[in-house]
DNA sequence: AATCCGTGGCA
DNA sequence: TTGCCAAGGAT
């Protein structure tokens, strides 16, 4: 028999009892905000990144009104190296609609919380589920390789499809709400510390001998090819040393200082004017560059 | 639907 | 060294 939600929640319950990382947005007593932070900051950045900034900005900011009340320079700064930093801007919007909107308490309701800058799929139903313990699919890049492996039989997942990947999950949830939610926890769990992508440590899964990937004889995975991101070069990486320089100063600076951090000047032109686009760049009235929101 | 958006660790 | 990978979202 393959991973249905008969036979995976009550081995993923108990897998998970005994694996799972003590990680603090998972502490009982972490509220929406917290783990709402959390998901924002777990975007396409590892857990050992986010660890210490996630305590950083709890600490400053334990309400989302408190991080409304911040300026974007600050809440750029405190985001530091973390990657993305729109991200942080569009937490910092949602903090200040969920203080006048919501009562300074991040909705558990995932059309709600889909309204939010920067909450999508994902991260909707994530806080739904790990926040107030909703039964609702909660499928990241990790689920859906758990998913493609042990309920397709595929080396890895093909490209995603929102719909169909939420529909697979939705049918390895079990009915009781908590229980979903903590199901939803484990398969995330499941796909970061054992079916990883690169070397999947088999002997240690819980599911292994209702693995469909396993008993089809751990194919390779012959899906179409994942497109590379490439970074040298790219704006991304002049965007990010623009907004270095920024964030290392308190002062706004004049162009010249941030000319120096890259060669070609239509490139960087480009990349500081995307940046003012973006609102992550201001530009005083005396031409000289900033951080937003303090000059 | 494909592309863009940061950063750093690791094999 | 280079390429892959890490709890996605917006357009």
């Amino acid at each position: 028999m393959v991973l249905t939600a008969d036979t995976a929640a009550e081995t993923l319950l108990d897998w998970y009892s005994e694996t799972a990382r003590d990680l603090p947005w998972r502490r009982p007593d972490c509220d929406g905000w917290g783990v709402l932070i959390s998901e924002i900051m777990l975007q396409q950045t590892p857990v050992a990144r986010v660890e210490p900034i996630w305590h950083e900005w709890l600490e400053r900011w334990p309400k989302p009104s408190a991080l409304a009340g911040a300026t974007q320079a600050e809440v750029l700064r405190a985001w530091g190296k973390l990657g993305y930093p729109r991200r942080a801007l569009r937490l910092h919007t949602a903090a200040d609609v969920i203080a006048r909107e919501h009562g300074d308490v991040v909705p558990g309701d995932v059309d709600t919380l889909l309204a939010l800058p920067g909450i999508g799929a994902y991260t909707a139903r994530a806080v739904a589920a790990f926040a107030y313990g909703k039964r609702t699919p909660v499928v990241d890049t990790n689920v859906r390789r758990v998913v493609a492996r042990a309920v397709h039989g595929a080396g890895d997942a093909g490209p995603a499809s929102n719909t169909k990947d939420m529909a697979d999950v939705e049918a390895l949830l079990p009915a009781d709400q908590r229980r979903a939610a903590t199901v939803s926890a484990a398969l995330m769990e499941l796909g970061a510390l054992v079916c990883t992508a690169r070397s999947p440590q088999c002997a240690d899964c819980p599911v292994f001998d209702d693995c469909a990937w396993v008993r089809a004889g751990k194919p390779a995975y012959d899906g179409p090819a994942k497109p590379v991101q490439k970074f040298a070069g790219t704006d991304r990486q002049v965007r990010g040393l623009l907004l270095d320089v920024l964030r290392g100063t308190e002062e706004p600076v004049p162009k010249t200082r941030l000319d120096v951090v890259w060669d070609r000047a239509g490139q960087r032109d480009r990349c500081l004017d995307s940046l003012l686009t973006d609102g992550l760049v201001e530009q005083t009235a005396d031409g000289r560059f900033a951080l937003p929101g303090e000059h």
